[in-house]
Parts: structure tokens; sequence; C-alpha cells
DNA sequence: CTGTTAGCGCATTCAT
DNA sequence: ATGAATGCGCTAACAG
């Protein structure tokens, strides 16, 4: 039931006939071991079914590995979620020789998160970045890839990159679950159906509004999706538009919110005295959109949990450095969907 | 940004002015020490903030943590799965001088299982029991309890038992999420709503009722709920229940499984060809269910991840044995619903 | 009651 | 190109 009692690097070495030093040598890549050698050490660790001790590792390594997250600026309820999961694992951080700064950076300034990111050359092994998908970012995490910094992209993935890994949700299958949410509320009410965005420049977004769209087209031929409307992630500047939105379409009976900003959205809904009876399904879990899920204005929430991305982001960052195996079940970024019942 | 350099052991003994034994024998409340040295390494502590590293503390300690899992026997799919996971982390609990067995027992034998949990007594130090909430269990949970061995509860509580910790879902909220959704998509058509259990007697199976009916009642008065049907988890037994309620109650117009046999349920419905007419909610995303839902049998699955559950019965167990803090937030099962677009 | 000591398995000098 | 020796922070056996 149990696997046999573990070998040691010593083990290994005197299978092998070598020190401990020469084995280590070659588990690291090193240079300076004769090929004979090399040999030899590998057939002795795999013959034993060697794998190293992880806290004997930490314990032993002199120098903590150093991880950086590049965040962008700005009071988004999201990013205040993740920047708070970071805080609570410094200690995790620490028991595990880790090192853990933030940067922050106007995600819409593309040359300056290059920039910045660039910066980080000298001082960090590995970065995990919430970044934008443009040709300069994806230079810079090829650079830093160059080298041998790891990037992990967070949220918003940068696929062409070479980053080592995206910790996040396919946003084009949330669009499509959401579709179907509107779609099955509304069961059959014919009508329309509005769209909020953030900014269709945004991966993530356009990804979840063309998901939306396909489910839409393809299952609910009787309701009508509106063009999406661009509220900049902003409720101040949503609110307003939401307001027009249900002036000039009295027939919309359903609303998606592909991005931040659902406060402005429930707002104006209220005031058109039409919480109730518009289905509105926004993203993510904050503090608001669980009021107005309770409140019935909100009737469904997809989410992507914070702080399972940060530990995710965290482990495979770290796994890369050690070398260490990740669990490939756990690292996967739920879809989850939220209704008034099954709140957290 | 990062916490001050760590302070270690000797740091904490050379501040208390005492040796390297007395601080361990006072950190892990060993007897033999002055009450007076006892608040001076207190104080020492407090001072320096000190953590144990956890590392340090598993490479020296000479003897494995044993935990043992009490599964129920048979071919249950989620049981199967839960089984797996286990499986899936023996790599990690070498890591962490933890060893894992597993003992399978007849769950609907309050007798035998209350048996074999004291016979863990001499052979683990924790066990993680996939329980029934029966007196019997109950009082062999507490004299486990007495005998300093911890028990996690994992799926099925026993709350007024003195078990460490339990890991599963909120039953009663995973029942009202269920009658939200049959609800929701039936979206006002009037009808009747059959419900199908394992067993009654089965604690979260009750509390999945409740919570249903509390909803249906309050929230959707022109669906009416009809009695539960016991299938004890069978899909051989179910399917024919089921084709008879079909026939008794051409009202039919709803189904929540809160057990399992949802593979019966749904041939029943095929059958039937009802298909895609009936609305039904079931739990456990099995790989039956899964093509349910994709098929258009299912129109929501209720799940609680068995990898995250196993996970955290592994990381609360032990936590328990090493002092080492969890994250709450990580180990709070979510109760998942899955529809056809966001299956992982 | 308290202190001393020998490892745990590995990374990393410093020798050879 | 390879080996020997040291120490990371802690546990536990052993001495006082």
């Amino acid at each position: 039931m149990n696997p046999p009692p573990r070998a040691t690097l010593n083990d290994v070495a005197r299978e092998a006939g070598v020190s401990l030093a020469t084995v280590d040598r070659v588990l690291n890549k090193r240079p300076g071991v004769h090929a004979r050698t090399v040999n030899r050490v590998a057939d002795a660790v795999s013959r034993l079914g060697y794998r190293p001790d992880p806290s004997a590792a930490r314990l032993a390594r002199p120098r903590p590995h150093r991880l950086c997250f590049v965040l962008p600026s700005g009071n988004n309820s999201f990013i205040a979620m993740l920047r708070e999961q970071i805080a609570e694992n410094h200690g995790w951080a620490s028991d595990h020789r880790v090192t853990l700064e933030i940067v922050e950076v106007d995600v819409f300034e593309p040359g300056e998160l290059a920039e910045r990111l660039l910066g980080l050359k000298g001082s960090c092994d590995t970065a995990v970045v919430m970044a934008l998908d443009h040709p300069l970012v994806r230079a810079a995490i090829d650079e830093l890839a160059d080298a041998e910094i790891g990037v992990v992209t967070l949220v918003s993935d940068v696929p062409s990159s070479r980053r080592h890994r995206f910790v996040g949700i396919d946003n084009v299958a949330a669009g499509r679950t959401a579709a179907t949410l509107v779609g099955r509320f509304l069961a059959g009410r014919p009508g329309q159906v509005g769209v909020l965005v953030g900014s269709l420049s945004l991966r993530d977004h356009a990804e979840r509004w063309f998901g939306f769209g396909q489910v839409m087209a393809a299952e609910y031929p009787g309701l009508k999706v509106l063009p999406p409307v661009e509220g900049k992630d902003n409720s101040a500047l949503t609110e307003p538009l939401v307001a027009e939105l249900l002036a000039q379409h009295p027939q919309l009976i359903g609303l998606y919110s592909i991005g931040a900003g659902n406060r402005g959205i429930a707002a104006a809904l209220r005031e058109a005295g039409r919480g109730h009876d518009v289905v509105f399904v926004g993203h993510e879990l904050t503090p608001h959109a669980r009021r107005d899920l309770l409140a019935g204005t909100m009737d469904a929430v997809i989410n992507q949990d914070a702080g399972h991305e940060v530990r995710s982001a965290l482990r495979q960052a770290l796994s890369r450095l050690t070398r260490e195996p990740v669990v490939s079940d756990q690292e996967r970024i739920r879809i989850d969907i939220y209704v008034k019942d099954n709140l957290p």
C-alpha cells in the first residue's frame, strides 16, 4: 500500500559508486561531469526510484527563491482580492524559502508593463504577471524567459509567449456558461439581451464575449444579443450606460456583464425598477456581487477563485524552481457558478 | 514587504536563557519543565515571533505520522473517485513523513463501522472517516478522541461527536441550490417535481432534502414536490422506480436526485422519451453525469470536489499532528455547480 | 528539572 | 572531473 522506504542521495551515490557531490551535479545539471558518470548516476536514480526530499532541499538551500507579482494599479475589487490573497501567503512563502514582492503597474500601458517586466531581470527568479496581450508585453516575457526567469501569467494569458504557465480560467467557456445561465433562466421568453464589457481589447473580455455569442446564437434564437457597451470596468461610467440601455430597449430582459463595474449595473437596474425582472449575470464574487445576488438583483455570478489562483501561481512558480511535481488536478482553476444559495 | 529574517529555536533558547531541549519541551507541551521556565520561553517565543520551520521539523522526525482512511466498501462512482484521489497522494504523503492506509467497511452497518474504528487504536494517529451518523459511531469517534487519535469526518459528518474537523459541503445549502436551479430552469411552468434519494436515514441525504423542500415551498409555489422515492443509491434499483414515477405522474416536469444512481434515472428518462423536457438535477460529477450533462439529459450537477476533499482532509489531519496552521479559506469545500459549459 | 549531542537529507563551499 | 566536510533547524535519545 505504501511505497517502499525512500531512497536518499546517499543511496544513489553508493549505488552509482560516486560521491554525494557528483550526484548533486548530475541532478542539478551542472557542468563538469563525465558523460559516463552521468549515465551511471541516472541509472542508479531510476533503479532506486529516487526522488529528492523537498524538506531537506529547502532546509539546505542558503538563498531564498524570489517571486515577484506584477499587478495592475488601481482599486478594482478583484485586484484587491488578489492582493489580499498574496499577503496571506507570506507565511507559506517563508516556510518554502521564498520571498514575495509586489509591483504595481498601469495595465493599460503595454509599454510601461514591458519596461517593468524587463526591470525585474536582476532582482527576481520568477515573475507572476497579470498581463495584457500585446506584442511589447509578449516580447518582454520572451526576453525574461531567455534570461532564465520564469513567467507565470495570472488571470489573463499571453498565449503566444514563452510563459511557463497560465493560471486562470478558460474565458470562452466562461462566456458560454454565462449564456447558458441567461438562456435557461429566461426559459423561452423572447426579448433582447444586453452585454457590458470593460474593453474588447482585453483578451479575456473578448473571449467571454465570443463564447457568450456562440451559445446564444446556437441555442437561444428567441433572444437577440445587443452590441456590447464598453464601460471601462468602472461602476460610475457603467451606471448611466445601463440606464440608457434600459431606456432605449424596452424589450431588454437579460444582461451579461463581462468585466467589472457590476455595482453600477445593479444600481441602474434598481433605479429603473427592473432589479428583479431583468436576468443579470456577471463575473467575480466581490462583496457587492454577493449582496446583489442575495438581494435578487443579480441572478448568477461566474467566479474565478482569487485565493486558489494565487496559491496555484505560487506552487507552479516554485515547482519550476525546485523541480517538484505539481498535481495538475489541483491547479485547474474552476469556472465557479454562484447563485444565492451556494455562496461561500 | 517581506517578514523579518526568521527566528530559530536557537534564537529562542538564547533569548530565554535556556537550552534547545527545554524550548522543545515547552513547545511540544512535554512535562517536566518549571512553570517559571515555561513563561520565560513563551515570552521569548512571542517576542521573536518564532514559528517552527516545518521543513526542518519533518526532516528531523524519525517516525512517520500514520493516517488511515475508512471508506465504504462497494463500487459507487464517487467512492471510487475518493479512492483514486487518495492513491494520487502517496507522493505528497511521503514528502510529509506520512503513511496512508485505507480500510473498507460496510457503511450501512453502524456496528461494524464502530468496531473497525476502535480497531484503529494502536495502529494509527489520525482517522479520516466517511461516517454514518449513528450513536455507535459517535461513541467510537469519541473513544478515539480519548485515545488522542484525531478523527476527520469526510463527506458525511457526525456533528455531535468530538471529531477534529469535518471536510465536506453544507448539504442543506446544496439542497437549496438544487431547488433554485430546478425552479429557475422551469421558470414558472407549473407541475410536479420528483425527488430521488438513497436513503433518508443518511444524514447528508436528509439535509439535502430539507434544503430542497425549504426553497421549493418558499419560492416556487407553482411546483409540487412529490414524496421522495428511495433508490438505495443504486442505478439498477432506481431505473424502474423512475419509470414508474413518470408513468404515474404525467405532470412531472422536474427531478432532483439527492444521492447516487443517476445513471438509472437518465436511462429511465430517455426510455420514456423525456430526456430533454424533464429538468433533471443531481449530485456528483461522475463520468456518467458528465456524459448526461453534455447529452442534455441532466441539466445541472451539484458537485463536491473529491480531490479537494481528500487533500483538505490530509492537510487538516496533518496540521493537528504538527500544529502547522491551515489556510481556512483553502479548506472550504465549495458547492460546485456544473452545467454543460463549465465542465472541467 | 535541564543541558548536550547526534543525526534527518540535501546544497554548497573547499579540496584534490 | 570528483570527493570530503560543513551546516540548514529541528527532534529525540541520553546525560546530568
